[in-house]
DNA sequence: TGTACATCAGTGAACGCGCGTTCACTGATGTAC
DNA sequence: TGTACATCAGTGAACGCGCGTTCACTGATGTAC
């Protein structure tokens, strides 16, 4: 095929990364460099051309998709005229779906990468990356009191989300994550109405 | 090494087993039968007197660890002369802490294999054995209230844990998921603590 | 604007390695007499 | 109770395969004149 312009070869690349975003989420970290080319439209010989090793795929992917996710918060906050309640609770719905569990390609990379990050090295990069996302997604979703006069509940506090976020996020994600790896059972259902009616009642 | 007694060849199965449950929750059910076989004391030509397959092994794994979380939360609720309520305070405390986040290979298998369960095809044996044990797990951890009278809150329900249950197990697996992927930071530990104080609040 | 040539994105075969699984072999165990 | 032999749990080398990575090669692109 020989050589391709530098902006076909831009193009290229921006494919692989997108490709890659979805596949891991959907699948993995673990989808084989050969498998992730085919799907981007190349052979495999060409991801050495564009990326150093296959790790350093991962941190950049990792990155990618967690600057996606804090666009479309911030773009989620915007179409509700940034009331913050009505975006959180869009969001709450969207999480919860049915849609959100059967897509896990274009959904949360927070549930989606979970374990592959939990099983790398502490060291690594992806790691970093992660826990930021973490700590932005828990700010988005904190209570309004919370935001109101800054501090937690119980007096931990000093992150950025605050307590509630956090505790909140961990239902979202743990909701997520259960009614995929249930799926098929009619808990898989219940799962999300269950997290649903939790985050929404009271507060 | 010859033949082995019958009662040695018992024993070496228990074994396989046992590491596997292990290992399993540890490092996911990619773990090789070479390294599983090491472990366990043996070389890797040994598994195939013991199991059909590897995926056998992982369905009956699977199985077995359900059942040894079944017996700690019966014996849990004993422990605490059939009170509910503390049994639940307990197990809560427990789930919630840094030796249960530093410790998967003994920990929860809900929040340890939910990936692999995920990951897997539909129709695998594990995944029903999984949905079995999410289930019970969230009718022990099931709020007083709705065990009284037998209902949801929202009128979902119908489940064997009611809707309050299944959404505190969703606090709880979201907690320690999240806590190991971002363990290194100190937001590992707020995760703990948040989950903590929603869980234990109010109610 | 047109020609000559170096560059380098993409190709596809090949590498060493670890995977799940198979198999001929060993020799203590368990059984038949 | 003692001897003869079939059984079979465990061994370790080997299988085909897919992994991440490398490399000689191709030929359109981009540049120098």
């Amino acid at each position: 095929m020989g050589r391709v312009s530098q902006a076909q070869a831009e193009e290229n690349r921006r494919r692989v990364v997108d490709t890659a975003s979805r596949l891991f989420r959907e699948q993995g970290t673990h989808v084989s460099v050969a498998d992730l080319m085919k799907a981007a439209g190349l052979t495999h010989g060409a991801f050495y051309k564009q990326f150093a090793s296959k790790e350093a795929l991962v941190d950049e992917v990792t990155a990618h998709v967690f600057d996606e996710i804090a666009r479309r918060n911030a773009a989620g906050l915007e179409r509700h005229d940034g009331q913050r309640d009505a975006a959180q609770r869009a969001l709450i719905d969207a999480y919860l779906s049915v849609e959100h569990r059967d897509n896990a390609a274009d959904g949360c990379p927070v549930a989606a990468l979970a374990i592959d990050i939990a099983r790398g090295p502490e060291g690594r990069e992806a790691r970093r990356t992660y826990a930021e996302g973490v700590a932005d997604f828990a700010a988005f979703l904190a209570p309004a009191e919370a935001v109101a006069d800054g501090g937690g509940v119980g007096g931990v506090g000093g992150g950025e989300g605050g307590e509630g976020g956090l505790a909140r996020l961990c239902t979202l994600v743990g909701a997520l994550v259960l009614s995929r790896a249930t799926q098929g059972s009619p808990l898989s259902e219940e799962i999300l109405a269950a997290a649903h009616a939790a985050l929404t009642e009271a507060d």
